[in-house]
DNA sequence: TAGTGGTCTAGACCACCCG
DNA sequence: GGGTGGTCTAGACCACTAA
């Protein structure tokens, strides 16, 4: 049965102090109890590093199931607003918002969401030994080969970032044939190498003469650079640094 | 009843090209059949763009409940793996790994995570008119009054990272009174303003006269920039830039 | 060891939305 | 309209861990 009335009542509760008379609602989604549960927290009700009333308390008092308030909780914590453990209770952190969610997307749908149009240029294609370096960035042997490729990505016809990226052909050969000009060299791993993991770096760094001039910018303006290693099945399948023009800016909403 | 254990039958499958016997475990936990589906996307088993089978069709075949199937559905959804609506059935995402969660901790915790003594200067601490660049940024009205505080984050004495930060008095007057050589303005505003929303975006910067006086870096260093705008109860409370000493990177795994 | 959150179940109803 | 996921419930047992 569905409770939908709300009833004002005076609750037994332990933070009375900051309370004389409380309104308990009978909230029935986890969503309400979610955004109730916050409130109380950004209204200093239940402060930072305290122990909030146990998912049976909260059950009684919204009138709900525990699984219900669960739910709510475990959403919270998620979002890194509680810590919650067995025997421990769930508590309201310290430090709050501690996590910010990037929205890496393909470069294209990127540029397409400045709402320009893109295109990319394949600057250099290249099968060759790979380099130390690379080596132990994708933990290769020495005698196998990887593809180099070198392209920019283009937003009406403006530099937009430029690609420099090293492709393991022991895991995806076909990528020796693929033909770039068609579809950038991310999409095509994309829709050929499955699903993968990943890591990703960003940093900051000075122009080279190479960046510059496929960039069209100054040797030595600040650049921010994505650096990213995929992975498919525990083999390292490419590495890539992605250097953007100058001014480019990453933001979210915490 | 949990089930625990495991029998091989020859499923009915809509799949059965891929497959000649499959093991049909009594999967009895939301992580078991997370993995489960996981390892048939990435084995190319559901294809990105296709449709998965429904909850009951998967709760049938894992012999659990429907709740507990779509727990895991759920979780993979927010993983941005799976994209799932009602009537329309769950589908496996093109363009799978999109969102990176970086995590930006309190510098303290961030240099004593490093393994680093924490140490914080400040070299500057001004209650002044806003900026008209500052007013835009925390929207406010010009015969107000902000705080203006530099400082410095060292780490083992070493520069860390400069911090420009300017603070709404009208939203917390008691910041002017701050005592900032015993807790950084960060952890204070944190403390004493209850929990925030707000927008955070990176990017790359020449170091100028005062980054490189502060950071001991050449001008024109390439740096990596943190920069930030927090709301309490949508109220701008502070404006903050941070600026990190050169060869700062930020990493996560997706 | 006792108390807390973690999880599963079986059933039910609902909301959305594709056809 | 009907099928799909979204959600709630009441009860149960389990696993972790603080005291």
């Amino acid at each position: 049965m569905r409770k939908h009335n709300n009833k004002k009542t005076v609750v037994n509760c332990t933070f009375s102090r900051y309370l004389i008379v409380m309104t308990s609602k009978s909230l029935n989604s986890w969503h309400e109890i979610q955004d109730e549960v916050l409130s109380r927290i950004q209204a200093g009700i239940w402060k930072p590093g305290t122990i909030i009333p146990t998912e049976n308390d909260l059950a009684r008092e919204f009138e709900c199931s525990r699984a219900t308030v669960s739910r709510a909780l475990n959403a919270l914590s998620a979002d890194g607003l509680l810590d919650r453990r067995r025997k421990g209770g769930t508590k309201v952190n310290l430090n709050p918002v501690r996590k910010a969610t990037l929205p890496i997307p393909v470069i294209r749908e990127e540029v397409e969401g400045r709402g320009c149009t893109y295109r990319s240029l394949v600057i250099e294609k290249e099968k060759r030994k790979p380099s130390p370096a690379i080596r132990a960035q994708l933990s290769l042997d020495a005698d196998c080969f990887v593809m180099h490729v070198k392209s920019l990505h283009m937003a009406d016809n403006q530099p937009y970032a430029f690609e420099d990226r090293w492709v393991n052909l022991d895991v995806v050969p076909d990528f020796e044939q693929a033909d770039l000009t068609k579809i950038s060299a991310n999409e095509w791993l994309l829709q050929n190498s499955g699903f993968s993991a990943g890591d990703v770096a960003f940093y900051a760094l000075n122009a080279g003469q190479q960046e510059a001039e496929n960039l069209g910018c100054r040797e030595g303006e600040a650049l921010f650079v994505l650096e990213r290693i995929t992975q498919v099945n525990g083999k390292a399948i490419t590495f890539v640094r992605l250097f953007y023009r100058p001014g480019h800016r990453i933001s979210t909403t915490l």
